[in-house]
Formats: structure tokens, C-alpha cells, sequence
DNA sequence: ATATTAAAAGTAAGCGGTTTCATGATTGCT
DNA sequence: AGCAATCATGAAACCGCTTACTTTTAATAT
């Protein structure tokens, strides 16, 4: 049933040679004559052998494989920069053991674990509260971590982001400057890091930078959900803004949508900024304005950087900041 | 450096057992007495002991991890079902690897050889090209693999999937009856066997039982992007078309802002039914009327059904055909 | 009590590689 | 030609766990 595997064992026996040196040609060890090289890759050859990547694994306590933790497969956000981490971590041979947090604390904790079990090299995470336990399964891991367009408030680990806090003053300030006295500021939840740290700090700025006082009325914190979105029209007009600084595009579709749909002209009445540069913006009518981020990039550069760190390289600052934009589309006048 | 990690070894002296009998209460074999078993059970938790996956994989041949191969991470059809995969295996104690192909006939190929070095149990694959070489690939893993939301059209292998010639049959026959004589066919390529073998029949049954004609012209054959979408829009007027069916949502919202963009009213002068009922129908506007499928239990039932594989236990019919049905939105009139 | 059987625990052989160390074969240099 | 230094290879320990097989202990029967 069980096909034969051919092991480094078969092929060290059919060339005659023995597993050490199989073991060196596979691995490209110089120290190997040219003439039992090519006797070995033979053989390989001819028995189809592949090595055992978890036997190998085991003995040299690398598996090449690295674990992402996502909090959702499904948000464009989160699957671009997955994308850019996906192209480096093939390019540089490592595998991603991929797992969904759905920012849910305890299976946070439970995935880091799992991943240290299966002994990756080194982790990519993505997510924006690190709890003290969620810091000890880290260092429990003992593997170098990534924090990938998420912050990391106490900058313990090394990350890649923007600068969040510039680009959402600078988004604001925009909508002020066109007039706006009574701006929304619409998010997932405060517990988040990158909301309350970061984006509100922003928010705040530019709010004060022009004088106009700030409102805990406008502060909006709610799911990164379309659904979510849509359904907080009614509460905007409520407060009566007239704009919206929105923290994710997804939920900004809904907010744009649900207030066209209760009447409210984009971006006549009422102007949206939204975040993250996705697909979305394109799509959704009309266009959403938006902060520029290389979502691929964050990633790649994520991936990247974590390998230099499972390699022990020299790296300059542990924390990269890429650069935004603002892109006008048509929810802004 | 290197923090001690701590053996099954240890526990064992220190518990003053065999490692057979740590082995044996980690493990759950009920042969043992249960005061030993709590007596080893405090000493894991006093020295936190945690089995290395490695080593056991190696020895067990067991690693409870899957490969999952996947087209396109930020396509929302197949993160969709990405998650309902992700669920299923998190909920028996599966991880997955995860491997981008990008439909890439190689990569694939390099993707399932990586799969199998590293011993993954099964498979979940997403993609409508099989090759020779990659049917080979899939046996030499020597483990079970599941086509999940994608067609096996030489029905080797086991897969999930909704009806998707009945699918494409309706969703046709439906801009057919409300008066559409040219209505255009919109997909990837038809190197896929979906588009060639599924689709496209669909479209052609429904043509013919309402005796319209075929015409090659109204093939249209791109890429799943938004951009590809919109860059058609000219093309279909020239062909006169009035309607489109459409296999892709994000494609689908090219066409559609793309003919909104260039003055064509959508559903009025053109009627539009996209295939996959992700988000992006509902965000787009006008909405887009789409064949609705239950992507998320799709994946789930995939990777139920290769638990089931890889546990050998008796299923009933390897192809399992989830229901689909038809929305009406904005997009048709 | 003693023989019989079942339950609990231990021994040790792998799983398929990597890697250290020892040894034999080459090469270079005087 | 003779000896040190270098290169190529092999032997074997080890990575951390599972598991078949054996032995010891406990339970039941006679």
C-alpha cells in the first residue's frame, strides 16, 4: 500500500558511498569530491529520492517553516500584506503555517503555542493588542517575531509600518481644512493599540493643531464590517457630521453606502477618508478617498526582515516605518 | 542562549516513570493507572513540558497539518473559503500550511513537492488545472487530497462543490427570459476547466433551449481583476451586447463600473450576473445580482471530508454538491 | 496458596536525517 | 622523497518522540 519511500539511506547504500556524504551533496556541502557528487546526484536522481523535511527537521532544529497569525483571512487589509509575505517567505524557502486569530486573545495564545510545538523558525504576527501572556507565549517560542502593519505599543519586537499617526493627521487635517467642524472618527474597537495609541492620537492632532474641540460623541467604535458600517448611518447623522475619518475600507463601504442609501450625498453633505488603499476604494460609487499604504510591501518587508533575524543578521532599526500617501478620489470634495 | 527546552525526558525522570509512560498520559492511552497519570501530569505542568511536533511527526508519520493550495490569497472567493478550511481544521486540532499557486502550472507543482517533504497528512486543493504532472505530484504525496470550490474534471479525486453548469444554466436562462438576445460570457480562461467544461456548458444549454444562437464573439476570456473588468466595457458595446454573465465578483465590478463609467446604465441598458455572491455584490452600485453559493461551508465541508480521508473512514460519494441559488439585485433588472 | 490472566510499566529499536569527530587519501612544500 | 597540512569520507551519536515487545505487578480464579 504504503508506497517505499526511498530514504538518504537507500541512496547512500546505491552509490556506495555513505549517508554523511549523501547528506553533504544534498545539503551542498563543498567538502565533496566533483566525481561522488555527481555518483550521488545519480542516484538521487535515478530513485526519485527527496528528503525528509521533518526527519531533517529534527535534527537540525530548523523547519524552514514560519507561522503567520492573521485575525482575518477575509480582509483585504490583512490578505495583501499575507500576499507580500507569501512572495518573500517562497522566495527565501520557507513555508507558512498559517493561523487565524480572529483577534480572539485566547486563541492568540493558543496558536502562538501551537506554533512553537511544531517548532517554526520564526513568526509574523498580525494584530494589535499583545496581552502579558500573549508576550510570554512569544518569548516562550524563543524564535525571532515580526509585528506586520500592527503595532507594537511597548516596541518590544521588531516591525514594519507606517507612520499611522502622521497619516491619519494628515487625513483629517484635509477633511478640516475643507471646512468640516464636525468629523467622525470611526473604528474597530479601542482596545486596539493602532486605534487608541496611534490613529485617535492623529485624529486629536489635527483636531487641535486647527482648534476645534474635541468630541467624544464622534468617536465611533464598532467591527471591521461592511454591515457595521452601513448601520451606523443613522447615528452620523445624529451627531450631525459631515464628515468621516474611517479606520478600515470595508467598513467605510458601509458607511458610504448606508448613507447614500438614507439620502446623504458623497461627498457633497458628507466626506469620507478611509485607510487602507484597498480594492475597495475603487469599486464602491462613488470612488473613497484614501490613505496610501504598500500593503504588499508591509509585507514583504516583514518577511524579509524576519529572515535576516532567523539568520542572525545585523539589522539596523528593528522598527520600519514605509511611507503614505493621501489619494483623492470622488468621497472627498 | 538556548533556553533548556525540556524533554519527555526529563518529565520521565522526574516523574520517575518510563518516557513510555509520558508518552502513554500525553497520548491519552488509557493503560495507565491513575494516580502514575497524575502524578506525571504535575510534573509536565510543574516543568511546563510541551511535546516537540517534530519529533513526533517523525516517529508517529503523523503531523497533523494539511496543505492547503490556493490560487489567490486576496481573491475573496477562495479566503472565503479559506475560513470555512481554517475552521474545520482548528476544530480538529489540523494546521495548515498554506500555498499560494497563482495558478501557476509550476509552482503548483514545486507547492505539492513541498507539501509532501514536509509530510503534510493531506491536501486541500483550489484550482481548475490539473496536469499530468500535478496528478502525479498528488499521488507520489501518498495522502489523501480534497478539490475544494474547484473541479476535478477527470473526477479522480474527491471534491465540494455547487452544480456549476445547473448554476450558470439559471443564471443565464434568467437574462435570457427578460428579453436579452446578446448576452455576453465573461471569464478567466478557458484553460480552466470550470470556465471550458462547467460554465461555458451552462451558458450554451440556456442559449440553445430558448433557440438563441451562439456566437464566439460574445466570449470573453480575461483575467479575475478588477481592471480586466473594467477594461472591457468598450468591447462589449462594440459586440452589442445587453447583458453579461459574469464568473468572478471582482471582475464583475469592472464591467460594471466600467460600462457605468462610459454612460451605459446598469440594469437598464445592461444587465449584469456575477458568480460568487462575495461582498464586493453588495458593495458595488448599483448591486450586483449573483449565483449564490455557500463558499464558507464549502470549505468546511472540503476539509471535513479530508479528515474523514485521512482517518480512513468510510464516506459516501466523493463528490459532494452543495446547493446554489440565484439573488436578485440592483444589477438585473 | 498457587496458577492464570489482565493491566501497568519499562526497554529499546526505530523514524530519517545532521553533524561531530576520527581516519585515510591527496596535495604542497622543502 | 618525506612530512605537514588539507581535503574527502565514514562511523556513530543524536534530535525527541512513538511503539512493538517484554517484563513486572495486580487481579481473579481454582
Amino acid at each position: 500500500m504504503d508506497k517505499q519511500t526511498v530514504t538518504i539511506y537507500d541512496v547512500a547504500r546505491e552509490a556506495a558511498v555513505s549517508m554523511a556524504t549523501v547528506s553533504r551533496v544534498v545539503n551542498g556541502n563543498p567538502n565533496v569530491k566533483p566525481a561522488t557528487r555527481q555518483k550521488v546526484l545519480d542516484v538521487i536522481d535515478q530513485l526519485d529520492y527527496r528528503p525528509n523535511a521533518v526527519a531533517r527537521g529534527l535534527a537540525s532544529k530548523k523547519t524552514t517553516t514560519i507561522g503567520v497569525i492573521i485575525p482575518d483571512l477575509t480582509n483585504s487589509y490583512f490578505s495583501e500584506l499575507a500576499r507580500g509575505i507569501d512572495d518573500v517567505a517562497l522566495m527565501y524557502k520557507y513555508n507558512i503555517i498559517l493561523a487565524s486569530s480572529d483577534e480572539n486573545h485566547d486563541k492568540e495564545l493558543q496558536v502562538v503555542d501551537n506554533l512553537t510545538a511544531k517548532q517554526v523558525d520564526g513568526i509574523i504576527f498580525m494584530g494589535n493588542q499583545v496581552s502579558k501572556d500573549l508576550r510570554d507565549a512569544f518569548n516562550r517560542a524563543n524564535v525571532p517575531i515580526v509585528f506586520a502593519g500592527s503595532v507594537d505599543p511597548e516596541h518590544q519586537s521588531p516591525s514594519v509600518n507606517i507612520d499611522y499617526v502622521a497619516a491619519v493627521t494628515d487625513a483629517v487635517a484635509k477633511l478640516v481644512s475643507r471646512g468640516n467642524k464636525r468629523i467622525a472618527f470611526v473604528t474597530g474597537s479601542m482596545d486596539e493599540s493602532i486605534n487608541k495609541d496611534y490613529r485617535l492620537k492623529g485624529y486629536k492632532q489635527a483636531l487641535s493643531s486647527k482648534r476645534i474641540g474635541y468630541d467624544e460623541g464622534l468617536i465611533f467604535q464598532t467591527d471591521y464590517s461592511y454591515k457595521a458600517g452601513y448601520a451606523l448611518a443613522q447615528a452620523l447623522q445624529d451627531v450631525k457630521a459631515t464628515a468621516a475619518f474611517v479606520g478600515d475600507d470595508e467598513l467605510a463601504a458601509g458607511v458610504l453606502n448606508g448613507l447614500t442609501d438614507a439620502g446623504v450625498k458623497v461627498p457633497e453633505d458628507f466626506e469620507i477618508i478611509t485607510s487602507n488603499d484597498t480594492r475597495f476604494t475603487e469599486i464602491s460609487r462613488p470612488t473613497m478617498s484614501s490613505i496610501t499604504q504598500p500593503l504588499y510591501d508591509i509585507g514583504a518587508v516583514s518577511m524579509r526582515l524576519l529572515t535576516k533575524l532567523m539568520n542572525n543578521e545585523e539589522i539596523g532599526d528593528k522598527t520600519v516605518v514605509l511611507p503614505y500617501g493621501l489619494k483623492k478620489r470622488q468621497s472627498t470634495k
